[in-house]
DNA sequence: GACAAATGATACCATAATGGTATCATTATC
DNA sequence: GATAATGATACCATTATGGTATCATTTGTC
């Protein structure tokens, strides 16, 4: 019991993406099929093969059916950024939405902490942009 | 769906804690019991009971058994931070814990991807820190 | 065209976390 | 002793997470 900001999905889906984008950098146009990815990177296979699933449609990658698909990413991997796969698997990053419970927060503490969770909010975005699939398989921060 | 930092207890707690710090503030000795928070603060009673225990155990509150019992606080309401409250209900915030699947990770994506976390980890540490009771009911900052 | 290899869609399941309730025991005051 | 409170703890319902399974469809090879 800890807070956690990436979780499984998320987590299999950034090992899926800088694999693919690797694989890419060797062999330009290379299709990967979920049978490869459960070889290299050791996932179970329905799980992975239904986050692939998500990722084709939310436009992160393009699938091909049939003999010898596969799929492949759908942009430069610089263009991918770790924000985008997690925004896809949890959702947006609002942590002020826990504090207006049932109707809007009746005393005003309670817009206090919501400007100061505004301000992590925002913090986080701004560290989490920066980071793409390209930066990840670099070892480089871009920023940092 | 979306990554939070707050959840009921905690929040609950905190309003709990600001409700008792003004009541003191006015009324020096004030020992305040369950079925006052649950008129005050419309909060559902068995639920709110739990979470003064676990706050008294905690060390957050002092406790009061019998006739006219009650809680109190254990501390002046600036010597109670949010980031307690928040590290009693939901645990330490280590946003890093994820990434680090069954073995320690192989490849040094995730190695950069925690330092990264790590540096937001710590920010919300800076961030919640500095508030504390009496900071919310004031409505006052403090840092910001 | 038949077959095989792949994804598309989707339903399902097990476990854990969250939010909430209930009960019995104990303590303290009147 | 009655009553008003907390202490401890077990329980329950709902949701989120992690993971599996199935059937349909597409597509390349023979």
């Amino acid at each position: 019991m800890s807070i956690k900001l990436i979780n499984r999905n998320t987590d299999y889906a950034v090992q899926a993406l800088c694999y693919m984008a690797r694989r890419e950098h060797k062999h330009k146009p290379h299709v990967t099929s979920v049978s490869e990815l459960v070889e290299e990177l050791k996932v179970p296979r329905a799980f992975i093969r239904k986050i692939m699933q998500i990722l084709n449609n939310e436009s992160v990658l393009l699938s091909k059916r049939g003999w010898g698909g596969g799929f492949r990413l759908a942009r430069e991997p610089k263009k991918i950024s770790l924000l985008e796969v997690v925004k896809v698997f949890q959702g947006p990053i609002k942590l002020s939405e826990c504090v207006l419970q049932k109707e809007a927060c009746p005393n005003k503490n309670n817009c206090f902490l919501r400007r100061r969770l505004g301000t992590i909010e925002q913090f986080i975005n701004i560290q989490l942009k920066p980071i793409t699939i390209e930066g990840m398989i670099n070892g480089n921060s871009n920023v940092l």
